[in-house]
DNA sequence: GTCTATAGGCAGATAGAC
DNA sequence: GTCTATCTGCCTATAGAC
């Protein structure tokens, strides 16, 4: 059961949902197609067991970076150590893969992935009005916008260094990012 | 011909390239599958064909804005107003799209993604190094490092709105996006 | 729970007539 | 250039034995 979401997983972020099947599963764990049909009666089943255990573990981890209680600059940096990790396992993110094949995904995972950004963005927010009224963050228009920009950056990050293979790529991305979010610009404004 | 490539651009843009098929385009144009191979002798050609025009016809539209002399701000605008006019037609960038998809295509095609993203990169670098040596933007790192971020920052908010069909989530994080490569930061700063 | 066997459909692709 | 006809292969899914 595990091992199934296990290597599911991996092929979607991967290849993408329209870009694996249950044979691929079947070969690698050395079973049946038939098998899995027993674990999930259909890859729609399956896609949606996938973001729900996806979703968790990434609020999970939210969480844990809330109980740190950093603050929002070393937070972001956190945050942005997430995508970092699932790119160094030459992976996309689930739910940015299943975004981009989104119109073709059944409605139960449609409505999954849309809770997934949901929570994220609801994270970002909280993360980021904090950092503003503490003036240790600064960006214009309302938190909830600004935490728009952060997961779109990161997400598009992803999406344009898997193409080169190129973990630095992304690194570069989310470093400016932030620090158009942290720099006072009081240095170089009056240079 | 040309309406072939109409017919599967908008098809891979809104579906992906593994979640369309030939006999999807045949039936819009009412003619058979074979009668497509005689102008693309397989997806592969046809996909490769896509992704040349796209580019073509970006590029083009790159030169225009640099054409109009603009301003750096208003350069990158005009940039984001590129993105924002697919996102208004309900599609993903044709190389986004492909870019999540990158490795279940064809080599031909994976190589002509890399250029369509070499050739934004380029032009970015080249505005937002102008920007800042006018003092009109401000952002750390190279400029080819930025250039990485306004790709990233676009591509992303593409892909993330699209699930909601909510073009305003783009035109916001673009402008948070923009905003935070423009302020100077000296109102904010000593507040 | 996992298997064999099979169904029914759609995929990309080709041969050859018109 | 477009057609009909066909091929081969893979897809998701199910029935029923073990």
């Amino acid at each position: 059961m595990t091992r199934i979401l296990d290597v599911a997983e991996r092929l979607v972020q991967h290849r993408g949902f329209n870009g694996f099947s249950y044979a691929d599963v079947a070969a690698e764990l050395n079973v049946t197609k038939a098998s899995l049909h027993y674990h999930f009666a259909g890859k729609a089943e399956l896609g949606e067991a996938l973001i729900t255990r996806y979703t968790r573990r990434f609020v999970a981890a939210l969480a844990e970076i809330q109980r740190l209680d950093l603050d929002a600059r070393a937070a972001l940096e956190a945050y942005a150590e997430l995508y970092a990790e699932v790119l160094r396992g030459r992976r996309m993110c689930l739910c940015g893969m299943l975004a981009a094949e989104y119109q073709t995904l059944p409605k139960q995972m449609q409505d999954a992935v849309i809770r997934f950004f949901d929570q994220n963005e609801a994270w970002l927010e909280s993360v980021l009005e904090q950092g503003r009224s503490k003036g240790t963050l600064r960006f214009s228009g309302s938190a909830r916008e600004a935490a728009r920009l952060v997961v779109s950056a990161l997400e598009g990050a992803m999406l344009t260094a898997r193409p080169y293979g190129d973990v630095d790529r992304f690194q570069a991305a989310a470093t400016v990012l932030l620090s158009s979010l942290t720099d006072t610009g009081a240095v170089a404004t009056h240079s």
